[in-house]
DNA sequence: CGTGGCATGTAAACGGTTACATGATTTA
DNA sequence: TAAATCATGTAACCGTTTACATGCCACG
């Protein structure tokens, strides 16, 4: 009874560009929601498949070569699409692994977590430019596409919560680097990032 | 090769407090790393058992009357923990369902993106509320526990990111609802909260 | 006593990744 | 035509959740 979300994802994939190949759908998907959705081609050509079974999207007659055979989304497809998009979105269990190592970093060796931070930071330097990147090209590039402003909004959140994270861990470096008021805690040198 | 990282979260608590039961882990994860951690009962019990087999844990023997078997972390369990706290951490695949409809949301019926907004803002505010009360209790309930400061670096990271992902939302919800200057998008009447 | 919830445990299904196999196409 | 890489596909594994089974314990 509940359809798994790739499905979702290359039904929209399909509202933005089609017909689209596995191969295709897989740089696609990666190269715009990749920042907060993956996935892998074990998981793409059988949901193809699938969809096809299915009547929710049509192999294009193209040029079947037995190379990229694409396919197009069907009005059934949109449809189920569009009931999707209307579901209530469910956060799926949250799992940071920087996160629960800050959490554990006292049982850490010394210098462990502070090197962590700042491999952090350097993660989320790299996200944040090219984010800022995309956000000040998108709507040159795509201008007129109806899908923009959704796109602009989502780029939005991205940037707000990578620019806070960044700030944090800036800040927070410092406060490891500085010598701990209590006994407890070891001052650490920084790490050549 | 790849142990579960299951194993180490078990190990973690324990560095906190021991002994503890499936049990009692189950609720001190919820309660603690619960914001950005999640592990299941089926997780727990059988990693109880092979950490006990490889020693990294032992049995307590205190009350075993079947009821609340507690365990208790080895040497030999601390070590494999600082062994992993080591280890480079990685960003598991991102999986965000609200962001994908946001991203997709001009193909969803209309009024159901701005319901998800205002939703994901009421979680925002109320995750917000749940982090600034914890950490304005912890530094008394915990006051001399060597593991506060880490504890509070970690909060700090939460808060910052849930603020700005609420900050992002409210702005963008008033985005929504203002008429959008190109006809392409049509605009929508608040959902009540 | 017996009923409800506490605590432990397990089996099965599921979504997903990884690794591998295979042919087709380009390029040198 | 040889080598490299493109594109598709599949099988196996893996961590995890879900649902269920079971016995224990406190309390009416």
């Amino acid at each position: 009874m509940h359809r798994p979300r790739t499905a979702f994802v290359i039904l929209g994939m399909l509202t933005v560009q089609d017909p689209l190949s596995g191969y295709d759908l897989r740089k696609a998907i990666e190269s715009s929601v990749g920042h907060f959705w993956g996935e892998s081609y074990g998981q793409i050509y059988p949901t193809l498949k699938s969809l096809a079974a299915e009547g929710l999207i049509v192999p294009s007659p193209g040029p079947v070569k037995q190379r990229r055979q694409a396919y197009s989304i069907t009005a059934a497809g949109r449809d189920a699409l569009q009931q999707w998009l209307a579901l209530p979105f469910t956060n799926d269990p949250p799992r940071n692994e920087f996160l629960l190592k800050l959490f554990f970093g006292r049982e850490a060796p010394a210098g462990a977590t502070a090197a962590h931070l700042v491999e952090l930071n350097r993660r989320n330097r790299s996200s944040l430019e090219q984010l800022e990147q995309i956000q000040s090209l998108a709507p040159k590039l795509n201008a007129g596409n109806p899908h923009l402003p959704y796109w602009l909004m989502t780029l939005g959140l991205g940037i707000a919560m990578t620019r806070a994270a960044l700030e944090w861990g800036e800040r927070t470096l410092l406060e490891l680097e500085s010598p701990a008021p209590d006994a407890e805690t070891q001052p650490v040198t920084r790490p050549t990032a």
